[in-house]
DNA sequence: AAATTTGCTACAAACGTTTGTAGAGCTTCA
DNA sequence: TGAAGCTCTACAAACGTTTGTAGCAAATTT
């Protein structure tokens, strides 16, 4: 029971109260130095502590040691489903270490960006994990050589300034193109995500590649840019591919997002999926499996990529560098949105 | 270009650097007490300030002022698909205020719960948006005369302890059944909630309500009480549901997650929908328009809960204090999950 | 019995701010 | 010329911790 809400409880209230000085209250409620207090003392002190509901004030221990107890965690776009399950991830290796996060929505916007990370650094986070690089990012500069560490996370920057976790987009797209091509496509489009994202462009290389692998020809193989991951621009680069390669028999999307917008124009120009065109996403985001009809996508562990963040985040804070990157292996999950052409 | 990451550059070192006392640098760097400083020594500070890369320390200000700027949220789980969009809200009208967010996880689980509140207390949080409140919740009890101001979101607790801002369940449910009852429907099942959540409670009368009104038997309007939010748990509500009912022919899930999971049930047992049985959700979560068949939800504005919820706490962080609870209105979105019988 | 060690506690400084107050230099007016 | 007022700046205290150091009593050693 706080005697005022207006003056909370301070070290030294419960040290008045229990008749010793402020220092040893603090060495007494601090497990680690206890042994260094008399043991009826130190219990006596950890008594009235706990009648006079005293709670410490962490901005003024942070103060002190210089370590706030707190991450920052920067995410390009809060309503996308790739994020819940990364953040969940996040915060429970966080919590378990005594962290608390604070999570921003950069909205792929610049001058936001900016602004959520002058923010975290004034409030002196101890780490940071960021989504929202872009692969030349001008404003991550600024903070590389910042006093906190830094990672990562499903997008990489152009020249690997900082330690990463990312599915491994190149494999990943490769899974899907080989996918296809056993069911017999030889004509597949691609529909990818904007150039300056790292995930867009590692996903068009794999797709390149793949498709050089299986020798598939290059007018065969046409390439749409998406402006954004997104249902609406999955719409339109979706309309611009079909327009321009009505021979298509499958699409390969950058991400379920831009597959969702597809399935949108399929709708609309009468086409039937996997009938007349087949489709895969990825990601393998929430509830991909309960769409009409089920999505083929490549699955990435969105919970195992905020945990690895965060693991990685914490060993960098504990002082222990990490050589590379941490690559996610992606699985291809076969459902009901392709089928032979 | 901050000279060295180890030791960051403090008001002190802008002082020597600028050759004044460093209360004079705090002065001319807030704008509210700039007046107070000559323009040209202020102009001179300013320009060091930025050539040595100065950046405040939240903490030492906010340990003075007794306000950190920073607002928690706490949600009962990140995964779910109705989240995303309110924190986005919420964040908007935030970061437009210089607040930033620390959001955390309860799981549903009243220690972790605990654990939250506590951090953030300590944390010295402006205010709190709770998400994650139960009808009657000891842990709530300890926090609601502490010194930050709490908003409850999309849940309240039994007595209306806080501020709550809320979807009007009770008219909600009232327009699944109403537009069930339209199409015919006369043997109408329900899926509650958890009846320790407001949600839960307040569906399961609106639906009671709502039968009333048209005069629908009582047995003809079974219940079932799932366990959790969930798609599992609406599994298995659903199984015994239908087991118990077999001449049901709609049902209405107190959200979308339990929609889905009775979707798998018709999957499982051979019945379509809504041929064979309609359903209805609640929450219109992303995505339920593209699930087979699309959902007939109704539909709560996510992000304007989010959006009403920070301004609430806004106010009450500024002294004004709001007499009620808000609820925002729903509404029903009709899709292909419902049909005549 | 004196000297040394041990166990414990009090004191004080520091972390980086904000802000009340005192005082120095200047102008203005009698 | 001297008092009074006005601008501006320096000084100092405070916010609530953590932690190094000093000191004092009791316990141990010689």
């Amino acid at each position: 029971m706080p005697a005022d809400p207006k003056n909370p409880v301070t070290l030294k209230d419960v040290a008045t109260a229990s008749g010793v000085h402020f220092s040893t209250v603090s060495r007494a409620l601090n497990p680690a130095t206890r042994n260094l207090v008399k043991p009826q003392i130190a219990a006596r002190i950890l008594e009235t502590a706990r009648t006079l509901g005293y709670r410490p004030n962490s901005l003024a221990s942070s103060l002190r040691t210089k370590r706030s107890g707190v991450v920052g965690v920067v995410v390009p776009d809060m309503a996308s489903l790739l994020f819940p399950p990364i953040l969940e991830g996040i915060e429970h290796n966080l919590l378990k270490e005594g962290y608390m996060t604070i999570v921003a929505n950069s909205a792929n916007d610049p001058q936001r960006h900016r602004r959520i990370l002058e923010g975290m650094m004034e409030r002196q986070v101890d780490g940071l994990i960021i989504a929202s690089a872009t692969l030349r990012d001008p404003i991550l500069d600024e903070w590389l050589q910042g006093h906190a560490p830094i990672v990562l996370m499903n997008r990489t920057d152009e020249f690997g300034r900082a330690p990463a976790v990312l599915s491994d987009d190149i494999k990943g797209i490769g899974l899907a193109v080989h996918h296809l091509a056993g069911l017999g496509h030889r004509r597949i489009g691609h529909i990818a995500g904007p150039a300056s994202l790292s995930t867009g462009a590692a996903r068009l290389n794999g797709f390149l590649l793949a498709c050089a692998e299986l020798s598939i020809p290059e007018a065969q193989r046409p390439v749409v840019t998406s402006a954004a991951f997104s249902r609406e621009e999955g719409r339109r680069a979706c309309v611009t591919l079909l327009a321009q390669n009505p021979d298509l028999t499958a699409i390969v999307a950058a991400n379920d997002m831009i597959a969702l917008g597809c399935y949108d124009v399929f709708a609309q120009q009468g086409l039937v999926c996997p009938r007349d065109m087949s489709i895969t996403g990825y990601n393998d985001s929430p509830f991909m499996d309960v769409v009409s009809p089920p999505l083929s996508t490549v699955r990435i562990h969105q919970r195992d990529m905020g945990l690895e963040a965060s693991r990685l985040l914490l060993a960098r804070i504990a002082g222990q560098d990490m050589p590379g990157d941490v690559l996610l292996r992606p699985q291809f999950i076969a459902r009901q949105s392709t089928a032979a052409p």
